[in-house]
DNA sequence: TCATAATGATTAGTGTACTAAATAATAGCT
DNA sequence: AGCTATTATTTAGTACACTAATCATTATGA
């Protein structure tokens, strides 16, 4: 039974508008308490993310950062000029390719990693899910991405 | 197993930050694809939410559709104030209470409706999910949310 | 080689989202 | 009635996100 064989119910209540809903809002509901959690870091999530692949790996190009958070370079771009402004990153033209601009940690950036460590523990006990559930659900995330991301090459490609 | 036992591994791959930010892209793709579904119509994502809360019922106050899409009215009201301007709603102060605003659908707004329906059908095909699969993930959602709500009431409580 | 394409980053412009503060009107209380 | 608290909406200010366009630099190929 698909949504066309629905056509009796109202548009609100057909299940891929729930589920889509319900994404956007506890997405949202996620965030917001990110950001009660990071108030103290003075960072916000997306400066937070950005921040974990830094740690992971010091010096990524602005690109390698948007590709990380699945953001685009535009949106990537002003996020590293408020954490350069903040002072948690610099960013430097490479000397190679003087196309490429590389991010590094300063000091200050890096200190906040402890107090980071702190964080995803207590947001999970906030969401309530046990790992195996999150599990599943991240499985089921990625087949929602992969099906959007072949559906649209597939409508580029005619 | 919580998170804190979990410290040798790296933060990014904590199991909580990547339920999040599994949420957080999906939930972006999943927009994405709606601005290209809804492109014909002329409206956004939010915008959409608005509609199909009006076609159920008209009238409703800012406050309502705001609570309907869980949403702030402080972010509400730009929203209903583009819609005004795209010729979808009109905005009137009640008469027995100056401070509440309805919102009413004009035409335009009404006629949307039949092209709307088409939405949902072409986007559950997107995600590729059964509708079992995806009535639990709702399910997952409001588990978190009311957890989320559940954790700031007692925060405020303190 | 040199015109052209591709790449990496940024800027411009629009539309959410959020918090906090302002505004205006109504409700409640003494 | 008049003071105070509450309610509904809006405005102000900050920070994403997106598309499209721009700009500089590097790669390419006839």
């Amino acid at each position: 039974m698909n949504a066309r064989s629905n056509s009796g119910s109202s548009p609100l209540l057909l299940i891929e508008n729930q589920l889509c809903f319900a994404l956007y809002t506890t997405s949202r509901a996620i965030t917001k308490q990110y950001s009660i959690l990071l108030k103290d870091l003075g960072v916000t999530y997306p400066q937070y993310l950005a921040l974990l692949v830094l740690w992971e790996r010091d010096g990524l190009l602005v690109q390698e950062i948007a590709r990380a958070l699945e953001l685009d370079g535009a949106t990537a771009t002003p996020i590293l000029q408020r954490m350069e402004k903040l002072g948690l990153v610099t960013r430097k033209r490479s000397a190679e390719d003087e196309r490429r601009v590389q991010v590094y940690l300063t000091q200050k950036g890096r200190s906040l990693y402890d107090r980071a460590l702190e964080v995803p523990y207590e947001l999970g006990r906030a969401t309530g899910l046990n790992e195996q559930i999150a599990k599943r659900i991240i499985k089921q995330m990625n087949t929602i991405k992969k099906h959007l991301a072949a559906q649209n090459r597939n409508a580029a490609g005619l």
